[in-house]
Order: C-alpha cells, then structure tokens, then sequence
DNA sequence: AGCCAGGACAAGT
DNA sequence: ACTTGTCATGGC
C-alpha cells in the first residue's frame, strides 16, 4: 500500500473505520483515497484498514506511542465481548457491531466534544468543533489543526465564539476551559482515582451532567465502567433492564453500552421501512 | 415547514 | 424526588 509509512496485524474485533464514526470521536474523515483522516495529539495521521492489516501514516514507533493506545489496540475485546453473551441483546448487539473499541482520546477534547454534543446532532457538532479548532488551533498542516488547548480557550470570551455557532453551549465551554485550565478540575487525579471521583469532579463545570460526564470518562479516561445514558440507552435500560443491568456486563458497562446504544438506535430506523 | 438532535438547568409540583 | 419549559442552531 503506497504512502503509508508502517504496516501492522490488526487483533480480532477490530474495525477502523467503525470505532472512528461511531460517534465517540467527531473528527476523523474519509479523504478522497476512502483513508481516515485525523487528528491525534496536535498530529495527522491517514489509516487504512485492510482485511487484518492496519496502515499506518506515521512510523512504528509513533505508533506505538500514540495510534497504540488511542485506539485500544492491546485490550482483548473477544474475551470481553464472549463473555456478554450470557445476555442475549447483548450478544445481538456484539455480532452486529462487532469491531467497534472504546477509543481512549484526550481528556480535554473529549469533554469539550461532548459539553457540544448535548442536545445536538452529529453533523452539526462535526462542524462546531471543526470550525473550534480552526478558529483557536494551532494549524499543523495545510488543513489541519489541532484542538485547541483548555488554556487557549479560558482567555475568551462568549463573543469570541459567536463564530462556532455552538448556541447556548458557548458559556459551558468556557466554564470548562477554565476549570480545567486552573486546576480546580483535576485531570491527573480524575484519570488515578475510581470513576465514582471523576462523576463528581466533572459534574461541577457548568453544562456537564451525567451524561457528558460519563462520556468524558468513557471516552477520554479509559473508565470502562463508566455507563453513558443517552435516549437510546435509556430505551434499552427501560425496555430490557427493569431491573438492573446483567452481571455479564460488570466493569465493561461502557464497553456494553456501545453495542446497545447502535443496535437499538438502527433497530428503530428498521421501523421505517 | 416542522420536528428533533448521543442534554442540562431552573422552576415548578 | 419527578415533571416540564427553555435554551441556539440547523440537519433532515
């Protein structure tokens, strides 16, 4: 495969371009080659999944040190996802969407993502957070950008972000920046203690409920305990679980909720046809 | 054209 | 403790 610097074995249960749009992350896209195209710590990268080959932009050791952990390469999602199949949704669930990992992205960007994605729709939150990190990123390449830092972002003002168009989202961003940039959320100490700290911490920044929440601690921490309810879980939770989730899905609660938010979310747009 | 979007918050029972 | 209206904006 021309242009890609590095080449490795992908693991069982791993599908590239479904974990980068299944709607944990906003800012990866196809380019013209049908490549993915993002961002990752201030730096692009192009993958290529082919068959059980992954193709890689950058070296091995850049690899290694960042594409490694960012997309959850080492962790056994057979294992994991076998083990929910004492639950029969659940076991629906992991062999339609099998492939998709729990990306591990940076804290920052994800809490920002996902302060933006309340009460919104995924076009529209690709767009406020592509015109963020134009607007207030460090330009990286011809059109890339990085996202922009919490300190970056806690000298602004709401005017400042008129251009996002993010609506009434533009003080929770704000209110965040600046917790965070201070200190007075503690990043370091959310990502060593149980998630149970982490939902209290983050709760405190305006515009943070238990949803971004949990998706920040998902998504951003690697708490794969953390269990986001959106509306379509909520269905799940309501319809399946009167009683509580199955034991299957102790400690992997988020990892779960990432098979049964898709599958009952495309089960309703069945209903249509 | 209008409904709704991977919610949160404040005010009201 | 639950329910309801409101919040900007624009995708479909």
């Amino acid at each position: 495969m021309d242009g890609f610097q590095f080449e490795i074995k992908t693991p069982e249960m791993f599908n590239l371009d479904l974990m980068l749009d299944c709607g944990q992350a906003f800012r990866w896209e196809k380019d013209e080659n049908g490549n993915m195209r993002g961002v990752v710590s201030g730096k692009q990268y192009t993958l290529r999944q082919d068959g059980d080959t992954l193709y890689c932009s950058c070296t091995e050791a850049d690899f290694n040190k960042t594409l490694r952990r960012y997309l959850d390469f080492d962790r056994d999602y057979k294992t994991i996802t076998d083990n929910f199949g004492t639950d029969e949704n659940l076991k629906m669930a992991c062999e339609e969407y099998a492939g998709i990992r729990i990306l591990r992205q940076e804290p920052w960007e994800t809490l920002c993502s996902f302060i933006i994605s309340q009460n919104n729709n995924i076009p529209r939150i690709k767009g406020i957070i592509s015109r963020l990190c134009e607007s207030f990123g460090e330009q990286i390449e011809e059109n890339a950008y990085s996202f922009p830092s919490a300190e970056r972002l806690s000298t602004l003002t709401v005017e400042d972000l008129s251009p996002l168009r993010a609506g009434f989202r533009a003080k929770y961003i704000l209110d965040a920046a600046q917790r965070v940039s201070k200190g007075e959320v503690d990043f370091a100490r959310i990502d060593s203690q149980p998630t149970q700290y982490g939902r209290e911490e983050l709760v405190k920044i305006k515009g943070v409920g238990k949803k971004v929440a949990e998706c920040t601690l998902l998504y951003g921490f690697g708490k794969l305990d953390a269990f986001p309810v959106d509306v379509w879980v909520k269905r799940i939770t309501e319809e399946m679980y009167p009683n509580g989730l199955p034991e299957c899905m102790k400690k992997y609660e988020g990892i779960a909720q990432q098979y049964l938010f898709h599958w009952r979310r495309s089960s309703e747009r069945f209903k249509n046809i």
